[in-house]
DNA sequence: GATGAATGAGTATTCATTCAT
DNA sequence: CATGAATGAATACTCATTCAT
């Protein structure tokens, strides 16, 4: 490897060191005071430059919520593809998907927050429509999970389904809110709480 | 009841019936585009009058996200005093307090996005400490409801009520965000579903 | 006389009087707070009514302060005339419009206050052009009275005229600005020390 | 002096030369119009920026009118020091001290302006309530060097000092509402024919 | 890469004024 | 005479964004 080469990947990988740690910085600000409220220089202000120093990075705000966002949908797609991927039962699999819904929440917490507050109010925009596509993709995922489970006896029967839906999207989703990396619960731990609390509920008795 | 008297009462009573109707467009705003997304213009618009007429009824914007919040929390708080009044036992207690919260919903969904949406946020300002008052009643509630249903064998024990508490909280307010007065299922409806979800989930077996 | 001619004049009279009434409350919140610091809801705080209905007796804000100036300025020049007319020395008169001007600022102190730190400000709209024009005539007034005085051998040719009419204008309006009707000492009482400390310093030796 | 420090000092001059270029003309306006009838908006046209730019130098109209008063009342009092603490005799302090006084007309006259026309306005502001306690400061000052005058047989007793004080205050600042640095008269020239005119007026004969 | 200074559109709020009742 | 409710233009201030250095 020359010299040269060697630089110049370190240069790009700082660069993209420097970015990821920027966008890690807006994230954690946007979900702490909410998108619209929080202004360019907040964010700049926590990563110790000048506001106008992001446009370096970033076009705009809109594309720094936008790298968060597709950043973290990307990856938890990639794991929720390997959970249904994987043959499982539908018990097993609504297992999987709500551990890795936590473990989402764990590496992605204030990306999760800003998914969760603010998608509504960013997919007016062209540009998010993605946001939506990945609300539908996961409502349909979890119905034809559920119905699954019904068939394969797993599941009661007499409550509705879009209701059960909701109720786990937004009992998992939520929790994003409070969670704490390094807390007295893992994500782990909380998935499997959470488990126990809504799978006695809704398995066949 | 002489013209006069009459007369006195219409006034007064229409006065207060165009700054409910107002707060209520504004709630339904706020609701819909978040707190600090909305413009006074917005809601202005939304209720058919110019932006600066708002402040001939209002002082200004955070005031009226306070008049709307206070006079659902105390409401909310009136219903749930009634509740826990009546000598229950936990388990009907906790029916009976997920069925008015439910009902709360029903009646001031929009107020209750806002209190969801932006507690944390407008609570950093002096005037809004309350909503943080109201969360941590809400939680001394729950958790001393959540103590005596295991106390009186209604509840299982092996569960973190830390977590059972935030468990119903989150799934209880955060359906205001999709809930619809006059939709396929009541307030009621949706109140009984998720009770036989979680019941036979945290009920000792 | 007969009751409906008695009652014609009766409310004419009963409205001019609350015209003056008015007038005499703007012109002190007027003169308090600053012309354009004063809102009109402000005077018709003061007024006990509300803003919209002072829109019954005057037409506009300026309207108020262009009644308030001109009638001061009117029964001011009036009180000069007399003594310029009366065929006195230069030192008997300008002892007597010292005099004069304090009475003035005793019978219209706000209006005297506005006079002094509006009409700059206000001389930039065409309706309040008689400020400057009563300015040039006051000046006018002075120099010549200071003129004669010089030719009489009653003051010092020394001092700049010019100063000398700016030193007397100044000294005495600005006065307006801390003096009390009914403090300890009267408006004459003022006058005659005033003129005391001056024309000591001006008059030949 | 190597390039790097020139550089430094060039740009923190630079800065601290354009707050002050920018104060000097937001005082010129404010002392021109009033400080209530002056838009932020004036004095950006004045500085030949857009209102909104202001605001990336200072805070607020506010904070404006706050440096440019304290940047006054310091120097001022500052030279005040300097001829209290010399050792004169009450005459010579006299004459000095209102030399010293249109020397700060000369050198800050729409700050002057400023301070005589809006004190009492601003002073209502928690923060101004120096420009109370510079005005009580400045009447103790006169007062007590007036006593001291009449004890040195200098001054005239048989004035009222309150009055002599109001009518020297009033006359001396006032003249900053008509002074033009670069006119006729010097300062230094108009201060001795202020002092030749009540010197002889209030001095013992 | 970052800064300092600015832009320009927008935001909450104020205020003189109007007018039906 | 006065009120209550509104208008619409203006005001102080904010903020995403730009750009020369």
């Amino acid at each position: 490897m020359s010299p040269r080469r060697r630089d110049a990947e370190g240069t790009a990988a700082a660069r993209a060191g420097r970015r990821a740690e920027l966008l890690a910085t807006a994230a954690e600000v946007f979900a702490s005071q909410g998108y619209s409220a929080t202004t360019v220089r907040k964010v700049a202000d926590a990563a110790g430059i000048l506001g106008g120093s992001l446009y370096y990075h970033f076009d705009s705000k809109e594309s720094m919520a936008d790298e968060i966002l597709s950043t973290f949908l990307d990856e938890m797609w990639a794991a929720y593809g390997r959970v249904l991927d994987a043959g499982l039962s539908a018990r097993d699999t609504l297992e999987a998907v709500v551990v890795e819904s936590f473990r989402s929440i764990d590496r992605h917490r204030p990306a999760v927050v800003l998914y969760q507050n603010e998608s509504k109010h960013l997919a007016t925009s062209e540009r998010f429509h993605y946001l939506l596509d990945s609300q539908r993709r996961f409502e349909e995922m979890w119905l034809s999970l559920l119905d699954r489970g019904v068939a394969e006896g797993a599941f009661r029967a007499d409550l509705d389904r879009t209701l059960i839906y909701r109720f786990i999207r937004d009992t998992v989703w939520v929790a994003a809110n409070w969670y704490q990396h390094g807390g007295r619960l893992s994500a782990e731990d909380i998935a499997k709480q959470y488990l126990a609390m809504f799978l006695e509920g809704i398995k066949a008795s």
